[in-house]
RNA sequence: GAUCCGCUAGCUCAGCCGGUAGAGCACCUGACUUUUAAUCAGGGGGUCUGGGGUUCGAUUCCCCAGCGGAUCACCA
């Protein structure tokens, strides 16, 4: 790499804080004390073990590293927090201590270094335990100034795309992050106590199932196969059960190409698993020892608020049937509804807009449960019995004409935190409702699911009763760490690029998502009687001529779009010289600049430096060009990436 | 996708009726040997998100775009 004046291109925007912070890394490299030449740092304890057992370790030796983040000069005597993974701890140094040399840079810090400190464990006269600085390094160097102390990083933006210094400055966020981690740890565990097996089934599908949700889409170069990111694991989940497994589970990300909001990201962790002769009602009790026990792991209560509301998840929870439910926030009584006509007519009165000519009776009842019952679920509920139209996979309650299903959905602060069914497992019947959803989808539903013959297959090979229980773990993460947005529980959130990094080759417009793999597939797979070459030169060149010509393997370092030019890329490359190399190249039109951002090309580097819209360009980049079908095609000779920047071609 | 709101120094935010910009923290210089958002004195730092328009003059008013947030719709 080259050793570049400064470490990144933005300099310009913050010259002065990072200027002096460079001119203070120069002075310790000049002085042999290149922080980024240690390699270990020190630590005997942890910040908040040393506050907890102080009564052992006062007057103990310590060693603590992390990062300063806040500083209080005294002239000769100096206090400063340092952070590590537990929390902060104060460092008190002092001149009569450290002695001239070590004290004066030790106050040349900045706040954001990371620094090691060993000394004593005692209590300053205010009462804050602290460690006496009487031996210290700089482990590595902060260049940019942090986000302010007291208010912390505010601007929800900064803090998901850069969540490095949002983990810094707000350590509720750090602890909301080791929360998550706990409570997935929780849910194994409880898992294995019931000797329930992790498994992992695939996340690229040939059929996207177990859900209704529009899938992302990519592509398989070698097998040139359309492949679909998981919307649900479920439809392999259960190939496991009839396998025999018999308690199965996977915590994993799923991913559905739809909106996002404060509960919906368009990847999300969902913990979904099987369990052979059980039921949905095995499931409930499931549910609650999952959640509430994850609440009480973490927060040592059952009771806890969200967003201001108490909640109590202290099982068991309140079980409903979605009749119920209906009848008492709605005043709809459906079981003494007998047609769809009346279920229409019921809904009608009761004040729900949208009410199809054809809507049925279960149909009618879902609506007016999400219209009139959903938002009044505050406290954990079970809601049961779903009309059969709304749970394709779910089994068929008896005794309901065939109307419900075993099923029921978790809602807590009216919101959905998980699914369960009574697992279907007729093929007969799991065939016609993927015929079902085909009609659907030939009838423009992009969400119906397709139909997945292996896995009727695999009902028809025998699928013990089972119950099935999906939950959000995002959301139950939200619930639990009292947290507003799904983006505050994870930990990099889908965002979208910021404007200079938009890859141009992302031409994902409504209905022809061509992507780059694609792309270059299609290349591949070229008809050799339609490339013609251009005839072999008859002219010689002598040896000597040849050698002067300096070949070399260069890197991509950076590719970027020259404004108003239609053909021209600019390339930053790294030609092994440490000089960063600009050669501008006329290809805009065969690649997309960012697919080529760390590539490994051939370039010739001793051309004259030649202007094109204005910006020199050292050499050119080499390119194999033939006619193809009447047209010209290019492909830029791309090398293996072991081959180092700077290697010369003989 | 729709509606509303926001974007000003590294960070958190002021900036009125249009007159080329302020505070605190951070940073630099100095003082200070037990501070707690240390204190005190002095100093530097801005493409007011971008592009148009109105105007003698735009951070301010208007339009368009970008990004973000909230609400709605869909979903988990």
């Amino acid at each position: 790499m080259a050793d570049r004046e400064y470490p990144v291109e933005q300099v310009e925007s913050v010259p002065e804080q990072m200027g002096f912070r460079i001119d203070k890394l120069r002075a310790l490299k000049e002085n042999g004390q290149d922080p980024y030449k240690i390699t270990t740092g020190r630590q005997t304890h942890h910040a908040a073990d040393i506050v907890a057992d102080f009564k052992n370790l006062e007057d103990e030796t310590v060693s603590v590293a992390g990062r300063l983040l806040a500083r209080r000069g005294m002239g000769k005597v100096s206090f400063a927090d340092l952070l590590d993974r537990s929390g902060t701890i104060q460092i008190f140094s002092r001149l009569n201590n450290l002695g001239d040399e070590s004290y004066a840079s030790w106050q040349n810090l900045d706040i954001g270094d990371l620094v090691e400190v060993t000394g004593q464990v005692f209590r300053t006269k205010t009462g804050e335990i602290s460690i006496r600085n009487s031996e210290w390094r700089l482990l590595a160097k902060s260049l940019r100034p942090l986000p302010e102390k007291f208010h912390g990083l505010r601007d929800t933006d900064t803090r998901y795309r850069k969540r490095y210094l949002d983990l810094i400055v707000n350590p509720e966020v750090r602890e909301t992050f080791i929360k998550r981690s706990r409570i997935i740890s929780f849910m194994r565990e409880e898992l294995e106590r019931r000797q329930y097996l992790e498994v992992e089934t695939p996340l690229l599908n040939t059929i996207p199932g177990g859900a209704t949700a529009r899938p992302f889409v990519t592509h398989h170069n070698a097998l040139n196969l359309d492949l679909f990111l998981r919307i649900a694991p479920e439809l392999f989940l259960k190939r496991l059960i009839v396998g025999g497994l018999e308690r199965v589970y996977e915590i994993g990300r799923n991913f559905r190409n739809e909106g996002m909001s404060n509960r919906h990201n368009p990847e999300f962790t969902m913990l979904e698993l099987y369990e052979a002769y059980g039921d949905y009602h095995s499931m409930m009790e499931l549910s609650e020892a999952l959640i509430a026990g994850a609440c009480m792991d973490i927060n040592g209560t059952y009771e806890i608020e969200y967003q201001g509301t108490p909640i109590s998840l202290a099982p068991p929870w309140r079980r409903m049937t979605m009749v119920e439910a209906v009848h008492e926030f709605a005043g709809i009584n459906f079981d003494s509804i007998a047609n769809d006509e009346e279920a229409r007519e019921a809904a009608r009165k009761r004040g729900l807009d949208d009410v199809p000519a054809n809507m049925t009776w279960g149909e009618a009842l879902s609506k007016c449960f999400e219209e009139f019952a959903e938002h009044h679920l505050i406290q954990p509920t079970f809601i049961i019995d779903y009309p059969i139209e709304v749970s394709p996979l779910a089994k068929i309650k008896q005794g309901t004409n065939g109307r419900l299903t075993e099923r029921f959905e978790i809602f807590i602060y009216g919101r959905e935190h998980g699914n369960a069914y009574s697992e279907l497992n007729d093929p007969f019947d799991q065939a016609r409702r993927f015929e079902d959803q085909k009609r659907r989808r030939e009838a423009g539903d992009e969400e119906a699911t397709l139909p997945d013959d292996d896995f009727i297959e695999a009902l028809e090979i025998g699928m013990p009763p089972t119950g099935g229980l999906g939950i959000g773990i995002d959301r139950v993460v939200m619930l639990l760490t009292d947290q507003p947005s799904i983006r505050d529980v994870l930990l990099f959130p889908t965002m979208k690029p910021l404007g200079s990094q938009i890859p141009e080759n992302q031409a994902f417009s409504e209905g022809e998502a061509i992507t780059y793999d694609q792309f270059t597939t299609d290349s591949q797979t070229i008809d050799l009687s339609k490339v013609k070459v251009e005839p072999l030169f008859e002219d010689m060149v002598d040896f000597e001529t040849f050698s002067k010509s300096d070949f070399r393997v260069v890197k991509v370092l950076n590719c970027e779009e020259v404004p108003k030019s239609k053909k021209l890329l600019k390339f930053t490359l790294d030609d092994g010289s440490g000089q960063e190399r600009i050669i501008l190249s006329g290809i805009k039109e065969y690649y997309a600049a960012q697919s080529l951002m760390g590539k490994t090309l051939v370039a010739i580097t001793n051309l004259p430096e030649r202007k094109m819209m204005g910006i020199p360009s050292q050499g050119m980049i080499i390119s194999s060009v033939y006619e193809y079908d009447g047209e010209e095609n290019l492909n830029l000779l791309i090398l293996d990436g072991n081959i180092p920047a700077g290697a010369k071609l003989y």
